[in-house]
DNA sequence: CCACTGACGAGTG
DNA sequence: GCACTCGCCAGTG
């Protein structure tokens, strides 16, 4: 349960998708770890090699402090440019939850 | 090396 | 829908 496991299958993650923290930990193969994805994520940087910003809580939301330093501000407008809109604030997971079984 | 510190999720009332 | 509880690990200073 590494960072580096983390951002493995974050990499993964197809562009125009989203994942939930659950999902990537699950994923990476330590199912219920959620949080820890969340610790994880937070050491990354926001020019990092990660699309970071495909990964949002259970509830289609940004969890990163919201407002503050604007910087969940930067992961709406990333979302926004690959097409995934938040109405209402945010992601509709029913549509674009990322389903690796449903990749070409 | 020790202690602190966090981007969550699911269940219950 | 909202408030509260419990379970979890790795990096940073």
């Amino acid at each position: 349960m590494t960072h580096a496991e983390v951002f493995a299958v974050v990499r993964r993650i197809p562009r125009g998708r989203v994942a939930t923290y659950g999902q990537v930990a699950a994923l990476a193969g330590f199912p219920g770890h959620a949080r820890q994805v969340g610790y994880a994520l937070s050491a990354l940087d926001i020019d990092a090699s990660v699309p970071w910003h495909r990964v949002v809580n259970a509830q289609g939301r940004v969890s990163l402090r919201t407002g503050g330093s604007g910087g969940g501000m930067v992961q709406r407008m990333r979302l926004e440019q690959e097409g995934i809109a938040m109405p209402g604030g945010r992601v509709p997971l029913r549509d674009y939850a990322w389903r690796p079984d449903a990749e070409p």
